[in-house]
RNA sequence: GCAUCGGUGGUAGAGUGGUCAAUUACAACAGGCUGUAAACCUGUCGGCUUCGGCCUACGAAGGUUCGAAUCCUUCCCGGUGCA
């Protein structure tokens, strides 16, 4: 018996992509489904009724975070995370599995979730040229790298990024953790290579977050009757390789979680392969969380290949940055181009109900793009509040537009004149 | 009028004989950002360039010196003090 309830509703003829809902105990989630980050019980810049009115239907906040500040027990007392930020929805949160690759392998580099292909070379060049390259397991050479996460079989040694303070995670830890948070779906904790790894270790990382899934089941299972409401989701990792991530999706799919989050960090070009590798492996009853993506381009993308749900910090990120992501392509406010471009925002939105205004045009953009500019530039935070919740729209928007799109059997050609507008091919 | 301090690239402001086309900050111009270490980071920022350099520049004009944004002289402009 599953805290929530997944229902598939229609199928696509001529792809994987799927409509459906997910009910939980605090509302339902209309899948597929975008869910905003807001790692520290906060999507930055946006309020929680903004939120809705913008059409989410759950945020995602973060273990690590939320742990380190202000600390599980003060969101436990404050009834959990949705009553903690005042958010009337599902909630969902991330293990702090991804922090084990921000902070550690990727941290002070310039890998990230997504890295381009030359840079992959060229970092397995000095690699390659430089000293023998540090195990991570060893925490002296790894805190000699800068980094502030050491792995070992047991969990995780994280230095807090805030004050240099020492912590610990176990896939138990991470459990009770959420456990305390309370969000409806939360992960299992994992580890999340850096694509740069050789495939030794690639798999010997899948296998530990096998045997942290395995635990990490465990441990929900045995404080079960407390956390009922929460359901649980394992996560297939396995890098760019296709075998490893077709044997992760069977072994995590195997194990009884409520649902299957797909995790990893790429290279623009394996991440389809992954992701389809993977697919292939999951049952089609559980819903599947692609994992921090994406762009416009990337959760078409899984949509298309069966994912229900996707998180991303991007809207909000690039949003604060002063960019804006349009029907054609993203466009960057701070160019001086728009200091007097009085095209209204609302304009650049994607109306998915054709012809039809969006929730987005009522929220956040009945500014022109001269103001936003100027806000942006000058400084002033309205300009990225205005840009974030124009960019969370905005995917909204098109991730509703989509499930709209499967329920009326044309997802093919909303995808196809999506990315033609958008990428100009 | 006398005395004194000062005039540096879009702005502020370092530099006070060679390593100076000139530190730095801001502005400007671009780029990046995919389970948030991120209201952040990177690059460019006198002109030309076959990317090795070349030319023009630190108020103006002369001068000293192998070499001057830096020292000297005169002039112009500004602040302050005294008449």
């Amino acid at each position: 018996m599953s805290a929530i309830d997944f229902k598939i509703e229609q199928r696509a003829s001529t792809s994987g992509a799927r409509a459906g809902s997910i009910t939980t105990s605090h509302g339902v989630i209309r899948t597929p489904a975008f869910t905003p980050v807001g790692t520290k019980a906060n999507v930055k810049g946006i309020l929680p009724d903004q939120l809705k009115a913008l059409g989410a239907d759950a945020v995602l906040a973060n273990t690590y975070h939320l742990y380190l500040q202000p600390g599980e027990d003060v969101v436990q007392k404050a009834g959990g995370l949705a009553k903690f930020m005042n958010w009337d929805g599902p909630t969902v949160t991330d293990s702090g599995g991804f922090q084990v690759f921000s902070l550690g392998a990727a941290f002070g580099k310039t890998i990230s979730k997504f890295t381009k292909e030359d840079e992959m070379t060229r970092l397995n060049l000095v690699e390659k040229e430089g000293v023998p390259k540090p195990s991570i397991y060893d925490p002296e050479v790894a805190s000699q790298h800068g980094q502030l996460a050491v792995i070992d079989d047991e969990g995780v040694t994280f230095t807090s990024h805030l004050d240099g303070s020492l912590h610990r995670f176990t896939p138990e830890r991470s459990v009770e953790i959420q456990h305390a948070l309370g969000a409806d779906i939360f992960f299992a904790f994992d580890e999340c290579t850096s694509p740069t790894e050789p495939y030794e270790y690639q798999r010997e990382a899948m296998e530990r977050t096998h045997r942290w899934a395995q635990r990490s089941l465990k441990a929900h299972r045995q404080n079960i009757d407390a956390n009922k409401n929460q359901a649980l989701f394992g996560i297939v990792q396995g890098g760019r390789h296709e075998d490893l991530r077709r044997e992760s999706a069977r072994e995590i799919a195997s194990l009884g979680f409520d649902g299957i989050g797909i995790g990893g960090s790429f290279s623009k070009d394996d991440m389809r392969g992954a992701l389809r590798a993977a697919v292939g492996e999951l049952p089609e009853e559980l819903p599947r969380h692609f994992l921090g993506i994406g762009e416009p381009g990337d959760i078409l993308e899984g949509i298309a290949n069966g994912m229900d749900m996707f998180d991303c910090v991007a809207p909000t990120r690039i949003g604060r940055h002063g960019s804006i992501y349009t029907p054609h392509g993203i466009l960057h406010l701070r160019n001086g181009q728009y200091r007097d471009n009085f095209t209204q925002m609302w304009r650049l939105n994607l109306p998915h109900c054709e012809g039809g205004l969006t929730s987005t045009s009522d929220t956040a953009s009945g500014f022109t793009m001269a103001y936003v500019s100027h806000l942006v530039r000058s400084g002033e935070m309205t300009g990225s509040i205005i840009c974030s919740m124009h960019n969370v729209g905005f995917i909204l928007d098109l991730v509703a537009g989509a499930r709209q799109a499967i329920l009326d059997g044309r997802f093919d050609e909303y995808r196809e004149n999506f990315v033609c507008n958008y990428y100009g091919k």
